[in-house]
DNA sequence: CTAGGCTAATTACCTAAGCTAACTTTCACA
DNA sequence: TGTGAAAGTTAGCTTAGGTAATTAGCCTAG
């Protein structure tokens, strides 16, 4: 049977949703340099930590996709922020276990609410099926980036 | 009447929607790297120049949403690469008119077309519809872009 | 039980791509 | 026609990615 979506499709889809990811990515980044005290990598990484519980770098690398040594000054940052904590790995002594503290947690929270953050701002202007589809697309990437974890 | 969506709900979607962004820029930068020759900034930027003709810098950096100086190196680069040409502006002697060439409407083309790109390879394993979501919430992204323009 | 190789984390350094500040050239208009 | 604004660039800072090299801890073969 024929594709429903023909290759020439997907390219094409593949090549919009690039440009517009890299676009928006852009914008998110120059918001965060204004208020919030955490770029936007560093926020995700902490919802990372968050959502995994007590994980070890190298793990953490894995999950995000980034090299150990990025890892490394994220997590330098984090940690001098005061929002997350390490403890040694008891079944690694080279390792260590990092997990999210109260003062993350609420941070986390905060960033959560903030009506005024670039994406909410946006949001709040479009339709409520509009919204929902850019809840799934937020889903699908998600999913599409774990299926290649190996 | 009651809203729809909640705030609680678009503030929720909008950190899922910015840490997706965010995780997905990143390893498409990552997958640059690789291979294709062009950051997907510079892609961005190309892609965009293409599809609004001979155009200024200034005009250019309003577009994506960077500052002057940041086009400037930008367009010097793709400038190197030879897929760009620079016309003096006949209407403002400060300024140039950018326009793609044969080489960089061919590179666009290639890109758009590579099946094994990133985003291309994971869409071919949704179903159509997921990927229609996809194409929808990039028009979306681009369109809440272009509404803050001013 | 230890030698050698592997792995986790870090350090040092490079690059890309944002930014602001400051400078030059040109424009516009009072 | 002189002055202020605007376009583009240059210089220099920051963040966040990368690789290579180092250190410290783990594990296994002999």
């Amino acid at each position: 049977m024929a594709a429903r979506t023909p290759d020439t499709d997907l390219t094409d889809t593949a090549s919009q949703l690039r440009n517009a990811i890299v676009r928006t990515s852009r914008a998110l980044r120059q918001e965060a340099a204004g208020e919030s005290g955490l770029s936007p990598n560093q926020t995700a990484v902490l919802a990372s930590i968050n959502r995994s519980g007590p994980v070890t770098p190298s793990e953490l690398a894995d999950l995000e996709r980034v090299k150990r040594p990025t890892m490394t000054r994220t997590l330098a940052c984090l940690e001098r922020e005061g929002l997350i904590e390490r403890t040694p790995d008891p079944a690694d002594g080279r390792s260590s276990l990092v997990a999210v503290n109260d003062a993350g947690r609420e941070r986390l929270a905060r960033l959560r609410r903030r009506k005024s953050a670039y994406l909410a701002r946006r949001l709040r202007k479009l339709d409520p099926e509009e919204v929902e589809t850019l809840a799934r697309a937020a889903a699908l990437l998600e999913r599409m980036r774990e299926d290649e974890q190996g």
